[in-house]
DNA sequence: CGTCGCATGTAACCAGTTACATGATTAA
DNA sequence: TTAATCATGTAACTGGTTACATGCGACG
């Protein structure tokens, strides 16, 4: 399965109508928001091609005192090519992480720096967590809720409490290391 | 810092010399193969650039019984803008996981598929980690060894056991849980 | 005798980002 | 009146992927 903005629109949609602006607010707001993410500038073409193949179909709705919006929803075509592409196997994972890219080479960076580049992450990560909390509870209030958004969201709770952990808990040995081992070549260099 | 397979070849050069093909496999297998990722497609084009920059130099080597290869290393200008490069502040992560997006629509999948899928990817951590622990103990042996290598692989592998922990233990529950659903919509069609 | 690993590269392509254009309404 | 939110969209650009081209030596 080749998870593309396109098959995010079908996802998004599988979950009920909306227009593009929607579609864009649950990437940033919903439980989607930690695995993906998409720009208007990728959304809005995204859905028009989905138009014209006839997997979903849009209709103008007037609202008060805001702009018309479009709203979209699957077609029985666009259903079929959902869950068919639920039945393939999904592709790799792919993190890019500026972060660890500069963990990685921590040595060669001032610790005052450091520790505020940990801190920031840190407290990222704090309100991700509480976030994906709130959202948890959301989805618990819900009966019939589904199992797998669940499933996914607990995932990356996970994933992030464990990355907070990992990071609270060796934070204060790297920088003091680095900022030993630099005392330590100042020294030498001055004798 | 806008990480990119330019500052990437900067931070793999910073550890020694290299070819574009070595560092092609350093991303492959070496402790950055978890965070990073290149093609050759996109690393020769970017050691050109550079060289253009004059950020690194490159020598040909020949070699015996095997092609020659160009050994690129840091200039001096190379080396600074490396430093600088880490002297900013790190861009958000952006993780891109089909594996996620897939779990999220769980209800939709065949429990067995939903099985088959879930084994896979925890076959697939269980090897990660395993590798990982072994450049672990690989970088221990060294003594003197960066201090970032080791807290970044430590990090990975943090985040990979977290995600291998929970799948491990909640698989069964959400396998169990659709394929009851699946029973139960059944039968209430049947009705 | 084939194909795998080493080694460098190019060209076409594509997905997605950024920046821009438009415009109404509402809250500070 | 200024900024923010809602709402849709386009055009240019960028970065990276894929596929291809080339060639030698080793291994089975």
């Amino acid at each position: 399965m080749a998870m593309s903005v396109r098959t995010l629109c079908l996802g998004v949609l599988s979950r009920g109508p909306a227009s593009g602006y929607e579609i864009r607010k649950q990437c940033e707001e919903g439980p989607f928001r930690c695995f993906f993410d998409a720009g208007f500038g990728s959304i809005y073409p995204a859905l028009r091609k989905l138009v014209q193949d006839g997997l979903i179909v849009g209709k103008e709705e007037a609202q008060v005192s805001k702009p018309d919006k479009i709203v979209y929803r699957l077609t029985d075509l666009g259903w079929q090519a959902f869950l068919e592409s639920l039945t393939e196997l999904p592709g790799a994972d792919r993190l890019k992480s500026d972060f660890v890219f500069m963990m990685f080479f921590a040595d060669y960076i001032d610790p005052e720096h450091l520790g505020k580049v940990i801190e920031k992450r840190l407290a990222w990560y704090r309100e991700e967590i509480a976030r994906m909390r709130a959202c948890a509870a959301d989805m618990a209030d819900k009966s019939e809720s589904p199992l797998g958004e669940s499933f996914a969201l607990g995932y990356g709770l996970a994933v992030y409490q464990a990355a907070e952990r990992y990071l609270k808990d060796n934070r204060d040995a790297l920088i003091g290391s680095v900022a030993a081992r630099r005392r330590q070549t100042t020294v030498e260099a001055a004798e």
